[in-house]
RNA sequence: UGGGGAAUUGUGUAAAGGCAGCACGAAUGGCUCUGAACCAUUUAGUCGGGGUUCGAAUCCCUGUUCCCCAGCCA
């Protein structure tokens, strides 16, 4: 036997940066990260990507983690979105937050200091340049910027003009604070990019206090600075912003200097995730709001049933590079199964039910019968289910002409209900459609529990519930919102729309349960034997309990008949 | 045709000059009171071409392909 040779070492790249900054001694030895949204939308699946790499980063290392609202466009940000954005990280991070969440707009004052710092240092001007003469200035890729009017300026001049821009000075629009770099660098974000614009619209925080507002750039690296982050981690389409980022710290004396670093933001198959489409989709009433169980976003992934343990184990599995990948949904449902299969209590649910008589059982009697509430933990226990002479079973688990490797009820057939009895089909009635409308069956009073004294065997086995006892329930199975792979195909002209899933809801009323799921709550996580995992949706009520299928179980049968 | 990134089985992701590994998928078999789960086995990869080296996914040269950038959005 050879020793494991020492290859633990399995970091991604930003454990292996921030490893060797510990071992230089960077930062005193400090991890701090932060995840920085802008409040302009709910989160989704792609967020919660940064905030699990952000928030592990800085549990991994005994660092801090900030939640920071980067709220520096008054136009496109709401409270609503802020408060959803709270509570979605609160959720996936299982971080309390407490004290540790940030707003750039509390910075307001203390970047406008810094703005003075620059322009007294001969760094940034006020230019009187509209949007599209910026624009027609700027130069192509292949041709330099052509410099402002006003590139030179004087320092009284434009301290002058600034302080007259924040008080209102001027219309919106009409000036810019900008910075004095470089108009022939092949790097657009250096050709003096803007600083400041004049903006009259209330923000959501701090109100009509200030009409002019920090771009990105100029505030993010200060924010972190601020903050004393020391890792700086965002998606890959900054990475040209890094060289801007570093030079606004590098023109200010005694800050804290933080470092950006870029990952690739997360694709997912079958799965929309720019803000933009996904406010087009709840606009447009394509889908019931933020929340809806199809889509992406964590609000919705909550509401379907998925835990944030299993978002936060995905997350992990795809790991973090600089390679722009589309991960597989089906690794996104493998989390979520393993994760549920481990907690969900099993309980018996018929979805599309089927009435069975069994012939020889006594009319009016009752009995309860013990079943297993998770075979993947015994602490779980067991519970008592009541079995009667008339159930109802899936329609799906009976079959008039069954195929050959069938092995669940057909004529002459024996089955197991499950912790039940052993049944044998003896005949079947049709409706005038020809549709079969209910099985009769004999039972085996000597195969109580579910297993036969003689030792006989039953190929399948199948799930049922007391037509007296059952609870009505509506059940709601979800599938992918799009057909195609990859809908936010930019190659493709046409609407993204044009691909959503018809099928992607699927409402099914007079679902029949085993009558202990009146109890459920919305924080309880369920198997239906052989169906799937569900959980009650939140905006249920006991008189009409509604159920949302997170996930199906895997069904190799179903593969097998499409052969 | 400027600049900045990236490229490892079907999909992702490791290997810091030394056995190309892991997860998901797929296939096969086993087990089973869930056709699930679980267990076992198999499958399949270093973008191309040169070079350095005893030895290259890794270093050098060269080519190719893909992504991002011309908001007073973030």
């Amino acid at each position: 036997m050879s020793e494991p040779v020492e290859k633990e070492r399995s970091l991604n790249f930003l454990e292996q940066i921030i490893e060797e900054d510990l071992r230089n001694g960077k930062h005193g030895g400090r991890v701090a990260t932060r995840f920085p949204p802008e409040p302009n939308g709910y989160l989704h699946i792609g967020h919660a990507k940064s905030i699990c790499l952000n928030s592990g980063l800085a549990k991994k290392y005994g660092g801090t983690f900030f939640l920071r609202f980067d709220d520096t466009n008054p136009s496109k940000e709401e409270t609503e979105y802020v408060d959803s954005i709270v509570n979605d990280v609160k959720w996936l991070s299982g971080d309390s937050l407490e004290n540790r969440i940030f707003f750039a707009s509390d910075y307001f004052g203390r970047m406008y200091d810094w703005a003075l710092e620059l322009i007294k240092k001969g760094k940034a001007y006020v230019c009187d340049l509209s949007g599209e003469q910026v624009r027609e200035t700027r130069g192509t890729p292949t041709v330099p910027g052509t410099p402002s009017p006003n590139r030179n300026r004087s320092v009284e001049e434009n301290l002058d003009l600034f302080e007259r821009m924040r008080q209102g000075e001027f219309p919106e629009g009409s000036r810019t604070l900008r910075a004095k770099i470089d108009m022939g660098s092949p790097n657009f974000n250096m050709r003096d990019p803007v600083m400041y614009r004049i903006v009259k619209a209330a923000h959501h925080r701090t109100g009509d206090k200030w009409c002019v507002y920090p771009m990105y750039d100029w505030a993010h690296g200060l924010e972190d600075s601020i903050e004393k982050i020391t890792h700086s981690i965002c998606t890959l389409e900054f990475e040209h912003h890094r060289p801007l980022y570093d030079w606004f710290l590098d023109q200010l004396d005694d800050i804290f200097r933080p470092r950006q670093y870029e990952f690739a933001r997360l694709g997912l198959t079958y799965t929309v995730m720019s803000k933009r489409k996904l406010l087009e989709l709840v606009k447009g009433r394509f889908v019931n709001g933020w929340d809806d169980p199809r889509m992406p976003t964590i609000a919705g992934l909550r509401r379907r049933g998925y835990t944030s343990e299993s978002i936060r184990a995905f997350c992990r599995t795809i790991g973090v590079a600089k390679f722009n990948s589309t991960i597989d949904l089906l690794m996104l449902e493998n989390a979520i199964r393993e994760d549920l299969n481990k907690r969900a209590l099993r309980r018996m649910g018929v979805l599309h039910p089927l009435k069975v008589v069994i012939e020889n059982y006594p009319e009016g009697q009752t009995e309860e019968l013990e079943a297993i509430n998770n075979p993947e933990n015994e602490a779980d226990g067991t519970r008592l289910v009541p079995f009667s002479k008339t159930l109802y079973i899936e329609q799906d688990d009976f079959r008039e002409d069954a195929p050959k490797k069938y092995f669940r009820l057909a004529p002459g057939k024996e089955v197991r209900l499950r912790y039940a009895y052993y049944i044998t089909c003896t005949d079947f009635k049709k409706d005038a459609d020809g549709n079969v409308i209910e099985v009769r069956c004999t039972y085996d009073p000597a195969t109580r529990g579910g297993s036969s004294p003689d030792g006989r065997k039953v190929q399948g086995t199948i799930h049922w519930v007391s037509v007296e006892h059952a609870l009505d329930a509506e059940v709601r199975e979800y599938d992918r919102l799009f057909t195609k792979p990859n809908p936010d195909d930019p190659s493709d002209p046409t609407d993204f729309k044009a691909y959503l899933n018809p099928d992607s809801l699927r409402v099914l009323t007079g679902c029949k349960l085993e009558p202990s799921l009146k109890d459920a709550k919305p924080e309880d996580r369920f198997q239906f034997e052989r169906l799937g995992y569900f959980c009650l949706d939140p905006g249920s009520t006991p008189e009409k309990p509604v159920f949302n299928r997170t996930v199906s179980l895997r069904d190799s049968w179903a593969k097998e008949e499409k052969k």
